[in-house]
DNA sequence: ATCGTTGCAAATGTTTTGCATGTCA
DNA sequence: TGACATGCAAAACATTTGCAACGAT
């Protein structure tokens, strides 16, 4: 076990470009409709349901394909799934997520950013990032 | 999936009181020497190195009474696993983790805290809680 | 003696991989 | 036509559960 952030663009693109197919472009749309975190089972349902003919697997590889190209957040969810979900803005930012019913806002603030850096400076660490997440109960739940 | 912060004491003990058993102490033992997150994995790898007879599944069990009793803090990492650490301190804090060699640092903010709250206050939400790690390398690394 | 604890084996659930087949460029 | 993509089945893992044997009180 490693402690790290969740890899961005870990491994190079071998050589050859990507093909647009017809289950990425499916896989693409549904999280760019949805902006909750969704975990891999769950996008895979909604394609069959919405009657995309589409495998597990290929759901699996190309989440870690959009991950790695950063265009998708992945967060491990408390039961051990991971989730992902579109990530709109590219530059970085939080989420305000509600325990009940999922919904996401994502926020930002240099208040957060500045007392990080700050803190890790004291103690001598380098090259900083990091992982916010703040839960409650939204206004209509 | 649900989206919520680790349980920390959410099944209700069901009647009786624990035994304090080998085992047990074992598990407790490590944890207090080390401060770094361990896997039920590691720490039961440790304790086999150190002469211990411990089966994994006493591992899982025991992690898991304690974290609901609050005495350690669980994290999901990257790779899936969770990871525990004893608690030190009871109340509210966030950890300043070294990317390379895992040394881990307790860090408190009220700055981050009284931020968290406004946001989320800001977007109607109620109940607040959060989580915070900070990655870098420390500076012996 | 009683009842929580242990630990093996087996089950569960998520994610990955091998490989034959399909398909975009 | 190729190289990359797909998807099934099987493998790989982390974690949980059933259950008979154990051990603390």
């Amino acid at each position: 076990m490693t402690t790290r952030p969740v890899a961005k663009a870990d491994r190079a693109k071998p050589s050859g470009a990507q093909r647009r197919t017809r289950q990425r472009a499916a896989v693409a749309d549904i999280l760019s409709d949805q902006h909750d975190f969704r975990t891999a089972q769950q996008i895979h349902d909604d394609l069959r349901h919405h009657g995309e003919r589409i495998g597990l697997t290929t759901v699996y590889r190309t989440l870690q394909l959009m991950t790695d190209a950063g265009e998708l957040d992945a967060i491990r969810t408390n039961e051990g799934e991971t989730a992902y979900r579109r990530c709109s803005t590219g530059h970085h930012h939080h989420h305000l997520v509600c325990r009940i019913c999922g919904r996401t806002v994502e926020v930002s603030g240099p208040a957060v950013e500045r007392w990080a850096n700050a803190v890790a400076e004291e103690y001598g660490f380098r090259e900083i990032s990091h992982d916010l997440e703040i839960f409650g109960t939204c206004d209509t739940c």
